[in-house]
DNA sequence: CATGAATGAGAGTTCATTCAT
DNA sequence: CATGAATGAACTCTCATTCAT
């Protein structure tokens, strides 16, 4: 009935799915995780709720999915510095991607940021801390004095939280961006004993 | 009703007020707010729920309380802050005071931190970000040039989010501490221009 | 639609309509008939859930199925016992017979006994009910005493319910199985008057 | 204002929770414990939903509690022939205070027999088996021919399904039940080689 | 014959909150 | 000050069942 092949707009194909995380992750940001109820979601999707179970065995798994499919950036990222010599170079390079990883993915790290507690006793908010360790650990040397750990610990920190920040500054965002990544960038090459 | 300071010798010394709180932002911080629920509270304190609710309006009643009483130090520094000159030295004044107010209530702080997305429609979390924006604005000069602006942000950021993070580091907690106010302090010299 | 016995070869041979009777037994009697959800059924076969409503109607449809296809020697007994005279002769046999039916379907019976209280407004479940009944008719004489009467309904709930109970006695199954007809054998003899 | 101490009928008083059992073994007897839902328990009493679970803790522990209070009778039996001899006068008299138990508390044993599936996996369940298992064994002599074991153990059947099927027959109640037992005892003599 | 996708109904459970006492 | 008892609203999740394809 509602079929007839040719080009255009279906009203669904098999992006249900998709459809799911995406309204999803925009509920979650908003509200929450908590807060957002699967009744919602299904609301805004115009479907029913148990459309979603269809597609998701739970709440949780939602989620999951929506990091697996936007968190690979920073596994990727991850698994490339392990393979890199721990010079300066590459640690702006790392400074460099992870900015850029994040930008793509500003959404779901800002909800990550606010939603700490409550991810902290799901599975996935764990895996998501261990990123944040990982890459923490690969800009800081233990071999060096302690205040040029913290100091390359407070360039990923003022990427990180600097750029859910940027949005209090007038400018063009791309020159935004870059300034903040010269500021860490600055901040590893102090560690580093370069003049900046 | 409200706790009168006074004199003497109540009948449990009004401290029932403060044990829900203690045991409230106790909880609070353990499990999140959301998922912190009166009946735990109450449970943990061995009292009942309705108890709880002679002392406080409500759940969120609580958490307002809480920052009140807790909070008032940022407050203060604020408050302090806007009668200053700003000058550099404000500058790195208000971070030293930022850092030892974090130090005597972590606890709290760590909480904003893990439950902004929970806390943003309640009026407390409101009132917190408008702090952190405060001091932020203080330590910004619009005059200068934007990348100036984002370092100070960045040094607010190193000093606030590194405080939660020195657990990761072996060493004397106050070495710690002064380590990464003396990082923060760079970057605002840096961003005056000064030699770090 | 329903299946022809006829000749030929089938694409799968028809029996999928069994392989569904026959795991849907097995988790039946694991689970019970309620906690076994029409997703786990179609999960152990391999197929999806709308390929079981091609075969059978509803849920109860396929535990109809089952009932018809082994309840059917309790019925053949029954309608062979109707037209016997009410000898003791004609009891012994009964029970024997019984024995001989309850062996070769065990599950279905134990199935039945574990969930009486669901299958008592299924269709099936009356049935089944009425068998038992009809069982019990026939080995008791209204004409005889009350207490010979019991003798030989407990004659039947001793074979019936010891049959489950035989596991937990050691000896080889077929000597158990003729000590408990024995036994309800000599029930019937002894309300008949008879020396055991 | 629904005060006054006096006599007489008070709409609750503490009873609620006693009121909950009732109305809960009534409805678990009626339609089995899986498909009784605690919306029509709460309903049948005229309160809602979340009264029932100020008082108890799952739909699981309504069952749990009504055991306790009513299975006491048996737990008290099973302790009882623990201590006795294991002489035929003991099985007997085990037989005799098995009937007036089931006799007590009819409701509750039917309950167990039709839902036997359900139950199976639940705590409460497990308990009653061996319950019933217990018993099994004190009037079953090891050292006795199969025959003579399985025979104590078809008695005891007799009494305990036969007490579900008194209601088929004619007669008063309390004569029925001494032929049952009459049986019961015939039978245990029986394996103890004495003339019925 | 079979699947992917969806639905309506309802389950058990928990929550913040409110009375009368 | 505090409790016992209860409520309304909402939650996550599961079920048997039904389409169009």
């Amino acid at each position: 009935m509602t079929t007839v092949a040719g080009s255009g707009a279906r009203k669904d194909r098999g992006d249900t799915r998709k459809r799911i995380q995406e309204v999803a992750l925009e509920l979650f940001v908003r509200h929450g995780y908590e807060k957002t109820s699967l009744r919602e979601i299904a609301e805004v999707l115009g479907v029913t709720k148990p459309a979603i179970y269809y597609h998701f065995r739970s709440k949780e798994d939602i989620l999951q999915s929506i990091f697996e499919d936007l968190g690979r950036p920073v596994d990727d990222l991850i698994a490339w510095g392990r393979q890199q010599p721990p010079t300066l170079e590459t640690k702006k390079e790392l400074l460099r991607r992870y900015g850029a990883a994040m930008d793509a993915t500003v959404p779901l790290f800002r909800f990550m940021r606010e939603n700490e507690a409550t991810l902290r006793d799901l599975k996935v908010g764990q895996e998501f801390n261990q990123q944040m360790t990982a890459i923490g650990e690969m800009l800081t040397d233990p071999q060096t004095p302690l205040i040029e750990q913290l100091r390359c610990m407070g360039a990923l920190f003022t990427l990180h939280f600097g750029t859910f920040a940027l949005g209090h500054f007038e400018g063009d965002p791309e020159v935004k961006r870059s300034a903040l990544l010269a500021i860490a960038t600055d901040m590893v090459e102090t560690a580093h004993g370069e003049d900046a």
